[in-house]
RNA sequence: GCCACCCUAGCUCAACUGGUAGAGCGACGCUUUCGUAAAGCGUAGGUUGUGGGUUCAAUUCCCAUGGGUGGCUCCA
């Protein structure tokens, strides 16, 4: 009998006891392990083993010593066994309920699963809680699940037989020497590389969640499959917080705060082009101011570009070939014009219009720059994607050797804005896309800087490949939505192109010309996307600085205290604050409600006390009822706060 | 652009299997003059997104079209 011996770091207890290992009969699996009960670990909290740091079925037997663990529920690889299996379980109700089905792949992601279907009836919602019965009762079945290994031609014939002619495309992609692992539940069986729970009565809770359309290997020219996602998690409890979780975000949609708050509209006279409303447009200047502020700090100076161009122009800049399917097009006396979807073209216009000394470099340029894209209309999905916005731009002209000096400083301006909202975000490197402009060595010469850049940042990042713009790779900063949907806001491009393609040129110390480097950068990215992020973040509640209305003064009576309201308002219009007054004659606690429904920073009461005293009783969004004080103290008190660009109310409570 | 779904008053939503539209909030008017999350009464708002068709009859069924939602492809 041949024995192995098995080590369990995941059990200190044992060594304390002074075990390091125990020897078992090779073969044994993890479940029969579990079994013997040398841990106070029932075989029901299991989802798989994992031997050697490697994931497993726990129906795998052992065939040589090795380090022995155990993958449980609340584990983020417990969760994704979970949620693999889930898929399973999902797609086998769907074979039963549905019968005639193909299945395409079904991985998780980050918050549940998904799993793409071709079959002729269209998934409407209403399925979804015959197939959340169907998948219950495979789970009170409580199927066994079993792994079975083949070669490339057993797997083609298995593929063959279950008509599975999306699998056999992928099967015939791979090596003959790969393992072809099959998994079946019942009368379910998928060609999946798994693993997966052992039954299907492990899986307790799930939720469906929506379907939608989905291309064949992400290809627009292949077939159009029915995805359903999906999530799983180990108890009902968790599946019921995802689900309200989701609800309350809802809430905070930018889409339905907008209509809400008045900020913007948007109308079927222009779809995608988005209508902004006064306080919408408060906003719009508020970030706009404090972005300037930094872009003086930074040694920015900024410049405006015509909107229209004519299209010799965009044929120099290589637009004309690589992005005329998202250009809007003109004629002016006869002569072919585009509106502009980029903001560079012009810059260099700028560059090329006098004599540059290295002695002016880096010269930076910033530009609030409005640029119209035609997006496809499915595509269009409020603020965060329009037809027109409007960038916080800025193309840096500059010596090779200041390249990744000034990226440094780019990054750093973008960490200082983002941390002033509290945003987290992610980093993505894009390299160069098929159909681009420049040699091979200026791509790989623009790529290292930005990938040293992110190095001397000591930034995480993943790799986009292909995801560049046209003209140069970039480095894309992506921030989350409140439904968990990032969206791409900041962005800094290295170009080697577009100065080759202009012929720009500076003059250097040794009286030569040369070739300087164009950065392109976004902070916020589109001031309309960005303020989507913000007013989700926020949930419409904004800070004192960047709220359209700062403080509504309510008089109690508006027969008796009407007039010193006025005082109190003028005084605050005086120091620019954003202040209402209300005139009208309502209850306290309506007009009280009403203040905080519409998330006004302050509310200031004014009664007998007040008007007496010279006094304003102020209630803060944030922290409710702050009790009277001095006028000059409630002025003085807002005015640092908005100053400050503070999150947060000044007051104390 | 592709797949699915949705569209009723300014907003949120009703109207059984086709019988020809109703509520709350908001707006407006009158009454009320109030101390920290909705005072009372009344009035006006709709060719049910648009156009066609089926039917004695369409918000409801069918077709086309516009807009939107969830995704896919694409992107700031």
């Amino acid at each position: 009998m041949t024995t192995i011996r098995l080590r369990f770091p995941g059990f200190p207890q044992l060594r304390v006891s002074g075990v390091d290992s125990i020897e078992f009969e090779a073969g044994i699996t993890p479940e029969e392990v579990l079994n013997q009960h040398l841990f106070d670990l029932p075989e029901a909290e299991v989802l798989a083993a994992k031997f050697n740091n490697k994931i497993i079925d726990l129906y795998v037997p052992l065939k040589e010593s090795g380090d022995l663990d155990f993958v449980r529920p609340n584990t983020p690889e417990g969760l994704d066994v979970l949620r693999h299996s889930s898929a399973h379980l999902m797609a086998h109700a769907v074979l039963r309920v549905f019968k005639d089905v193909e299945f395409a792949i079904g991985p998780t992601i980050e918050e549940g699963f998904y799993y793409d279907f071709d079959l002729d009836h269209k998934f409407a919602p209403e399925d979804f809680a015959l197939l959340e019965a169907e998948m219950k009762k495979i789970v009170e079945e409580n199927i066994p699940i079993r792994r079975f290994e083949y070669s490339k031609a057993e797997a083609r014939e298995m593929l063959k037989k279950q008509r599975a002619h999306f699998k056999l495309e992928l099967l015939e992609e791979l090596g003959e020497n790969n393992v072809f692992s099959f998994y079946q539940q019942g009368d379910f069986t998928d060609w999946c590389r798994g693993p997966h729970v052992n039954r299907t009565g492990k899986l307790k809770a799930f939720k469906l969640l929506s379907v939608a359309g989905s291309y064949w290997r992400g290809d627009e020219r292949r077939e159009m499959l029915q995805r359903i996602y999906a999530t799983a998690f180990p108890s009902q409890e968790e599946v019921d917080k995802f689900v309200y979780v989701r609800e309350e975000a809802k809430k905070r949609d930018h889409r339905k705060l907008g209509k809400e708050l008045a900020l913007f509209s948007f109308q079927p006279e222009g779809p995608g082009f988005p209508f902004w409303h006064p306080a919408g447009v408060t906003l719009l200047k508020e970030l706009q101011h404090y972005l300037d502020g930094i872009l003086f700090q930074h040694d920015y100076q900024e410049v405006i570009t015509p909107m229209v161009l004519n299209q010799v122009l965009w044929q120099k800049s290589g637009h004309w070939d690589h992005y005329r399917a998202n250009m809007y097009f003109t004629k002016v006396d006869e002569e072919d014009f585009a509106v502009k979807p980029m903001n560079c073209p012009g810059a260099c216009l700028i560059f090329r219009n006098e004599t540059r000394s290295f002695r002016d470099l880096p010269l930076r340029l910033a530009e609030w720059g409005r640029v119209h894209r035609h997006e496809k209309k499915g595509v269009l999905s409020g603020l965060q994607r329009v037809r027109v916005f409007t960038q916080d731009d800025a193309h840096v002209y500059c010596m090779p050797e200041q390249i990744e000096s000034e990226i440094g400083d780019m990054m750093r301006m973008l960490d200082e804005i983002y941390k002033k909202f509290e945003f987290s975000y992610s980093i993505a490197l894009s390299t160069r896309p098929p159909n681009s402009i420049g040699s091979d060595e200026i791509w790989q010469h623009a790529e290292g800087a930005l990938k040293r850049a992110l190095e001397n940042h000591k930034a995480d990042y993943k790799i986009n490949p292909g995801e560049g713009a046209f003209y140069g790779p970039k480095l894309e900063f992506h921030l989350k939505d409140c439904l968990g949907r990032s969206w791409q806001c900041g962005t800094i491009q290295v170009d080697m192109a577009m100065p080759e393609r202009f012929d720009l040129a500076y003059v250097g110390s040794d009286n030569q010309p040369h070739r300087p480097v164009m950065l392109h950068r976004a902070l916020l990215g589109s001031l309309e996307r960005f303020t989507s992020i913000l007013i989700e973040n926020f949930g419409g509640a904004f800070p004192m600085w960047l709220a359209p209305e700062q403080v509504r003064v309510i008089p109690i009576s508006s027969e008796k205290h009407l007039d010193y309201a006025r005082v109190v308002y003028e005084k605050l219009r005086e120091q620019c604050i954003r202040a209402t007054l209300v005139t009208r004659s309502q209850s306290l606690n309506y007009e009280i409600r009403q203040g905080q429904v519409q998330k006004v920073s302050y509310l200031l009461v004014i009664g007998e006390r007040e008007k007496t005293n010279n006094q304003v009783a102020v209630r803060s969004h944030e922290m409710g009822d702050l009790k009277a004080m001095s006028l000059d103290q409630f002025i003085a008190g807002a005015g640092a706060e908005i100053r400050s660009r503070s999150l947060h109310s000044g007051f104390k409570k």
